[in-house]
RNA sequence: GCGCCUGUAGCUCAGUGGACAGAGCAUCGGUCUUCGGAACCGAGGGUCGGGGGUUCGAAUCCCUCCAGGCGUGCCA
């Protein structure tokens, strides 16, 4: 980063002047306060901060008269045109349009690392996201989990986090031996054996298809084995069979796992088992009931939790619990989890067992999203995955492309329970938001190459000629991309890329009417605006780059 | 019963302590087609689920009620 954020410097300036106004008996002496900065509205200001509101009642004086005192001692920059008090007491900033206009090379000279920050300072960070059940294809709900912690990463890596991606695989346990036991029963079936899929099994067609595949590699030989010994054989099979089409739909999104780590291995390697001795030594165990338990009834949780069950076999949880260690003891300082809202139980205990074996449970959060409803010609359609009724990831991109359902699925908060309209992610129209944005990209470019067949040279360019409001505006916006970028990977908020995006290609096409670029009587002008252009550019195709989006020079 | 999430314009959703509540789509009316019209401009449309409270200030925090989703000791 070549200069600092205009909201991070505004904040400097702020802390500096409360000092000097202290310093110099304008103000009583305060205990340390947090200086927040905001966005104002736009007709107010560019940035405001309501410390004077804030402080008014401790230092026992009317808000605008600290903020006129906090004003009178704020450190001339040059981010800046205007400070003023407003009532009832904000601090209103303008940003200076020189210093706007300038960033425009700043941008430029960064390239497609514009937007970074450093509120990771480099920390090891993991986020795991995905981590479905093979026993099945991606449905559009783990699409969702995949599509935003993918975005997620890729936002932390821009915010200096050093960024690994994990993929949890549930090997084992109950829905495991359902799905070995389906595969069975479809692979007798094939041969003509009178086999039954379990009540509890899984029944759509994949499993036919897997199946076949076995069918294929093996021919008949799995029928004379003792059943034991060939659902041991399917489930090997269909595991590696179903984790290769779930390394395909994630490629499909764009998304690549640096690990994918077996719950398997973990009990294997006796981490599971090591996980249970510590906390039994921690004097956190209890033993009743035929079954192993967690005790933390009296810490953050209301009731225990099994840990080993009275067949013998480990709980998925006790499984996590070793995850979680594993994660810290691979040297992680902060961890970050993607899960389906309907695993929201699931994290009280988790973090409890991370306080139990003398982990800060702090270094975990866990971002929930809500499920995934799907319209389809206008309809909701009904999603059940036992009987292998799901829309999944492979269905939707082929049909409305991965641009679009990428974006589909990033736009909303976590919180919300999102409607996926595959009619209109498939519209190719200007009912359909993502090629608003697209496009806006695509038009940047023909700009540029226009320019150059033309024989403009922007490298000639005199930035201070920006003046106009429409190009003002733009930069107003662009500069706000480190900011956005810090936002996001403090608050966990992915779907604010979207939002910011379509604004920023809002703002240009706007431009575009206002002020045009190639004009031949005024070579100065296009220059300045051609380098704006081309930062405009830039930050369209960071935004869609962060959300795994292509950025086209043509559509 | 208890816990978590949600309820904002006709629809899909932003905004989670600040300034008269926003966007896209839809509807209606304009630009009319010289750098890409997949664009732009304008208009109408909301007691922010209801009620109470805290605060200088509440869509945002607290309480309560209503509605929907998810979960609730040996599935994951």
């Amino acid at each position: 980063m070549s200069t600092q954020s205009a909201r991070a410097h505004i904040h400097d300036l702020l802390t500096h002047a409360l000092l000097a106004a202290q310093r110099e008996n304008r103000l009583p002496p305060l205990a340390t306060t947090d200086v927040t900065v905001e966005y104002a509205p736009p007709e107010k200001a560019d940035y405001a901060s309501n410390l004077a509101l804030r402080l008014s009642r401790a230092v026992r004086m009317p808000p605008m008269q600290v903020a006129e005192v906090i004003v009178a001692a704020l450190p001339e920059s040059p981010y800046l045109a205007e400070a003023a008090a407003a009532p009832p007491g904000f601090i209103n900033f303008r940003l200076s349009e020189q210093w706007l206009a300038r960033q425009v090379g700043d941008i430029s000279a960064q390239g497609s690392t514009y937007g970074d920050c450093d509120v990771g300072g480099g920390a090891a960070l993991q986020i795991e996201f995905g981590s479905a059940n093979p026993t099945g294809p991606l449905t559009i709900g783990s699409g969702r989990n995949i599509v935003l912690g993918d975005t997620l990463a890729r936002v932390l890596a821009a915010a200096n986090f050093a960024v690994q991606r994990e993929y949890y695989v549930n090997d084992v346990g109950s829905q495991m031996d359902t799905f070995a036991r389906t595969l069975l029963a479809r692979y007798r079936q094939l041969h003509g054996v009178d086999a039954h899929v379990p009540a509890d099994g899984y029944a759509g067609e994949y499993m036919v298809e897997l199946a076949a595949q076995v069918k294929e590699a093996e021919g008949d030989s799995l029928l004379d084995l003792p059943e034991s010994e060939a659902l041991q054989q399917l489930h090997e099979r269909g595991l590696a069979l179903m984790l290769t089409s779930i390394r395909d739909d994630c490629a499909l999104l764009g998304v690549e796992f640096d690990e994918w780590l077996s719950q398997a291995w973990l009990e294997d390697e006796g981490r599971v088992q090591g996980a249970i001795d510590t906390l039994r030594e921690r004097g956190r165990v209890a033993e009743r009931e035929g079954a192993v338990w967690f005790v933390s009834t009296d810490v953050e949780e209301d009731k225990d939790n099994v840990l080993v069950r009275s067949t013998g076999d480990p709980t998925y949880f006790a499984a996590d619990i070793a995850y979680h260690a594993y994660k810290l003891e691979r040297g992680y300082t902060t961890l970050i989890d993607v899960w389906g809202a309907d695993h929201h139980g699931h994290v009280p205990r988790v973090k409890a067992s991370m306080a139990a074996l003398g982990h800060d449970p702090e270094r975990l959060t866990v971002l929930l999203y809500q499920l995934v409803r799907v319209l389809r010609g206008g309809e909701e359609v009904r999603m059940s995955k036992r009987t292998g009724d799901v829309v999944t990831v492979r269905e939707v991109v082929d049909e409305v492309g991965v641009d679009a359902s990428r974006y589909f699925l990033v736009a909303r908060s976590p919180d919300t329970a999102m409607t996926f309209d595959l009619d209109l992610a498939q519209q190719e129209s200007d009912e359909n938001p993502v090629y608003y944005i697209q496009y806006a990209h695509a038009r940047t470019v023909s700009i540029l190459d226009r320019a150059q067949q033309e024989g403009f040279d922007r490298d000639a360019a005199n930035l201070a000629l920006l003046r106009h409001p429409a190009e003002l505006d733009m930069l107003r916006h662009m500069v706000r991309l480190p900011e956005l970028v810090e936002d996001i990977a403090v608050q966990l908020a992915p779907h604010r890329l979207a939002f910011f995006a379509q604004e920023l290609a809002g703002l240009f096409h706007a431009f575009y009417r206002d002020c045009r670029v190639l004009d031949a009587d005024d070579r100065p002008l296009s220059h300045a605006r051609l380098q704006l252009v081309h930062a405009a550019r830039l930050v369209l195709a960071r935004c869609l780059h962060l959300m795994g989006m292509s950025a086209p020079d043509h559509m």
